[in-house]
DNA sequence: CGAAGGTGTTAAATTCTTGTTAAACTTTTG
DNA sequence: CAAAAGTTTAACAAGAATTTAACACCTTCG
């Protein structure tokens, strides 16, 4: 799977050269124009089950500064693995830079040629690919969520939250409950009767037009995906192409 | 214990890279932009009970220059001893410093490496801790802690203690309780039910509204912590972003 | 005992969820 | 094809869940 890199930078003009050249390499890339926007872009990857493999990150950036985000980004077992090369202008000394740089992380200088960008790039993630898999032979592995997935479409059990394309979309229980049942096994139909057996809480009562009724308001929250929820013509619905 | 260090430099980003790299080498960092703001943190510290164990200063700062505070340092009998750091520009006469740094006390010119205010600390620190154990025939010995934290939200299971951003706040048993449940794994949303089962003593039967009120007092105590405290409608509570 | 602080309940305001209905639409069946 | 059966969808009213303040009842501790 192509790797994903985060680039932030508040110069757009910066994010877009960089996006451009990295996706030439084949790589996915993701741009923010500030510590708070790529906050959200990782918190979203990361719990939507997708993993963010390297971050570019500009020094001098307001109201948070790179270097402040890197420590949140540190101090948060999630993204303490992350490798981050850190951008910034030749002014700051290079070993303050140097120190503050840990583990596989990295940092280039401004204005940089692109080539250099290119080639710390993969070298970081060269390096990082080796490490984790040195110690994938020992360790556990941070708790890993317990998700669900079908393509872009993502459901977190742990936390009831569910993604569309890596934004999160609001549910409400019943919603979630039916679309985490068709979800589990898609391809296979269930009846109204066991939806509501399953995704209600025992001993209610309700018609089974309510099940439609849910159905419809999934559709709409799930987008291009909505298409997948299929009505299976007087036997149920099914999640599946 | 891990000792605790307090940088006072009025170049923000100078604080943040010393702060960083000092944390991850396991110490408890401060840090101070000028000397005003210093000394409320040390008064702040020494009267809570907590020991300042080390002063990184920067001696070119205005209003109040690094030289001026660390005569008041050495006229206060608490801190007389703390052992301080002077960090300054090579323009400065190094003899004028040597006769300045006494005791434990040592100096460091800029732009310095990481590397050597790393091993500057921790000689300091070693020198220090030789002297105190001359006096402390009998130790308590250092604890390793049981702590859990999410950025600047830190809890201590050990001593029952909850700091934000490094100021305590007090917590009753039952918000201590429930806030180390939620933080224990965040993203993992909890019922009510299993909330009152493990953070309650048993046997007790109480509405399950009652969560929600200790939810909204941990909520007000915890400051910006407070919008990671989620509700997860008809589910439960969850801790994280 | 009395003060201080912790805890559970209540109630009201607010916000969000959900079942039903009804009408339009689609598919199946005779 | 026409009737019957099944599905989709919008709209709405009912009611569930959450947040908070307030208060009463405890326990603890001097």
């Amino acid at each position: 799977m192509a790797k994903r890199i985060l680039i932030v930078d508040d110069e757009p003009d910066i994010c877009e050269i960089l996006r451009f050249n990295l996706e030439m390499d084949g790589y996915d890339v993701l741009t923010a124009e500030g510590a708070e926007e790529a906050q959200r872009i990782v918190d979203n990857y990361l719990s939507a089950g997708n993993s963010i493999d390297l971050i570019l990150l500009d020094v001098m950036m307001t109201p948070k500064s790179g270097f402040e985000w890197a420590k949140e980004l540190k101090s948060d077992a999630r993204t303490v693995g992350v490798p981050i090369i850190f951008c910034t202008a030749k002014t700051l000394e290079e070993d303050l830079l140097q120190g503050f740089a840990i583990g596989s992380d990295d940092y280039i200088f401004k204005p940089f040629r692109i080539s250099e960008v290119k080639a710390r790039v993969k070298a970081v993630l060269r390096r990082t690919r080796a490490e984790s898999e040195e110690s994938k032979t020992i360790l556990p592995g941070p708790t890993s969520s317990n998700i669900i997935k079908y393509e872009g479409l993502v459901i977190n059990l742990d936390r009831k939250e569910c993604y569309v394309d890596n934004k999160e979309v609001l549910f409400t229980r019943l919603e979630f409950e039916v679309l985490a049942l068709l979800l589990s096994k898609p391809g296979q139909v269930f009846s109204r009767e066991r939806i509501l057996q399953v995704a209600w809480p025992s001993n209610t009562i309700v018609l089974d037009r309510t099940v439609d009724v849910h159905i419809t308001r999934i559709r709409k929250k799930i987008g291009r995906y909505g298409d997948y929820l299929r009505a299976k013509f007087s036997y149920g619905y099914m999640f599946g192409r």
